[in-house]
RNA sequence: GAGCACGUAGUUCAAUCGGUAGAGCGCCAGUUUGUGGUUCUGGUUGUUGUGGGUUCAAGUCCCAUCGUGCUCCCCA
């Protein structure tokens, strides 16, 4: 049998809803604070996140989804947003007319992984960028929109870990010296570690291998590393949150796997998710524009992961499942009054009620039978009867009540 | 990319040491030939993921493959 492309999944009608709920949401919250959605094509030039997402990464090392077209172009499906958001805002100037962009996005992204929960070959993220801006304010915005994003959605039990990275220099001089101490480790390390201390010396910090978590214990501390201006770009960070009452856990071993980082760096947890447990995270990245051939734009973003916002939302029991009513089904017998059901069911759909009737000529029982599985509020009955009389069945559902309605007093009767 | 477990009816799950594949739910029909939901009665469903092997005999053992789950890696 055809399946689908592992780690894909198909969205069928009965979880639809689910989305569109949450879609609304993005929306309702993004409305709120002003901010704009972009929608970017699926597939760039391979460039764009090699330069963007950076070469030392696992997801442009080993996880995207790269081939050539037949113009013998590299091209790649991409496997985040903000590169492409960066690129497109480049190309379009989007940041000329207005001191600030605000913007946000959802959709589809793809990473070569190895499946699991939470976690799958196409996935979607909703994100949002603050552009523009190098001062503080930016940043808590933008944890402001993804707290209430949090809130509004009712998602209970999680956490906001925070860090600081401090700005190119500061990290680089700190890598230096993480490096040269876990060099002095090395034999003491895992085998992943001893990997990763050519790659991306940072991400041995928040390995949770125990012998990492030894030499780490002892290594030297990012947070000491960073020069005033950054103290007091974090400090302002942490002080409005504290104001805005925004529960947050600073925690100086959390790096993220993105090269362009710096200063804040924030991830979301939750216990509802087993092993990938964030879901979702983000931070500064000043030096983005200039890598992908921009000018000099500091910026501050976010990404949720979708698919683990609903599981999260689904273990909480905050999904309704039953939001499918059918205003009316209509019942027939006898397949020569089948043009009195379409007259109805015109008149009721004009009047925007939703409508279904019965084509496969079922027996009168199966009919009203199919409309109580269809959660119909009324049905209607046309039969024999009916026609001759000119007065059409109208059944509530609920209460059982009958009603008889001449078919030119329909259209009063539908608006109430 | 590495390790472990699992895959049986539409669905959730049984099937003892290798010995006739079964139940609940669902679905269909009937319960005075024009009235749903609740009962009751009857009926329906399978290439045991796929392909090979061992055996008199395989859902069960072995190999391969596809898929899923968990852990690592990594990330949302």
């Amino acid at each position: 049998m055809l399946q689908a492309v592992r780690g894909t999944k198909d969205l069928l009608p009965d979880v639809i809803n689910d989305w569109h709920y949450i879609e609304e949401i993005f929306r309702k919250v993004t409305k709120k604070f002003n901010y704009k959605e972009l929608r970017t094509p699926i597939f760039e030039y391979t460039e764009v996140f090699s330069r963007g997402v950076g070469e030392g990464t696992d997801i442009v090392n080993k996880e995207m989804y790269t081939f050539q077209d037949k113009g013998e172009n590299s091209l790649t499906l991409r496997p985040e947003m903000t590169a492409s958001l960066v690129r497109a805002v480049i190309q379009n100037n989007l940041t000329a007319q207005e001191t600030v962009a605000r913007l946000w996005y959802f959709g589809p992204f793809f990473r070569y992984e190895r499946p699991q929960k939470g976690r799958q070959r196409q996935f979607h993220q909703f994100g949002a960028e603050c552009l523009s801006s190098a001062n503080p304010e930016s940043d808590v915005e933008i944890l402001l929109l993804a707290d209430n994003l949090i809130k509004e959605l009712g998602i209970k039990d999680y956490k906001l870990l925070l860090n600081s990275l401090g700005n190119k220099s500061s990290i680089l001089s700190y890598k230096k010296e993480l490096t040269s101490f876990l060099k002095s480790e090395f034999e003491n390390l895992s085998e992943d570690s001893k990997r990763r201390l050519d790659q991306n010396p940072l991400r041995v910090l928040d390995s949770k291998d125990e012998k990492d978590l030894k030499v780490t214990q002892n290594a030297p501390k990012l947070i000491d590393f960073l020069d005033e201006e950054s103290k007091e770009h974090f400090k302002f960070v942490t002080n409005s949150l504290d104001h805005l009452n925004i529960n947050y856990e600073i925690n100086h071993k959390l790096v993220r796997g993105l090269d362009y980082y710096s200063h804040t760096v924030f991830e979301f947890q939750s216990n509802y998710l087993g092993s990938q447990d964030s879901f979702g995270g983000g931070g500064r990245y000043n030096e983005l524009f200039e890598e992908l051939g921009g000018k000099h734009t500091p910026a501050v973003g976010f990404a949720f992961g979708v698919e683990r916002l609903l599981m999260i939302l689904e273990s909480q029991k905050l999904i309704n499942k039953n939001n499918n009513n059918l205003d009316f089904y209509i019942v027939c017998f006898g397949k020569e009054y089948f043009s009195y059901v379409i007259e109805i069911s015109t008149l009721l759909q004009k009047n925007g009620y939703s409508v279904n009737y019965d084509i496969s000529r079922k027996s009168f029982k199966s009919q009203l039978k199919d409309s109580d599985k269809l959660k119909a509020n009324f049905s209607v009955i046309i039969g024999e009867n009916e026609v001759i009389s000119n007065q059409f069945v109208v059944k509530n559902m609920i209460s059982g009540e009958q009603m008889k309605i001449k078919l030119e007093n329909f259209s009063k009767f539908v608006k109430f």
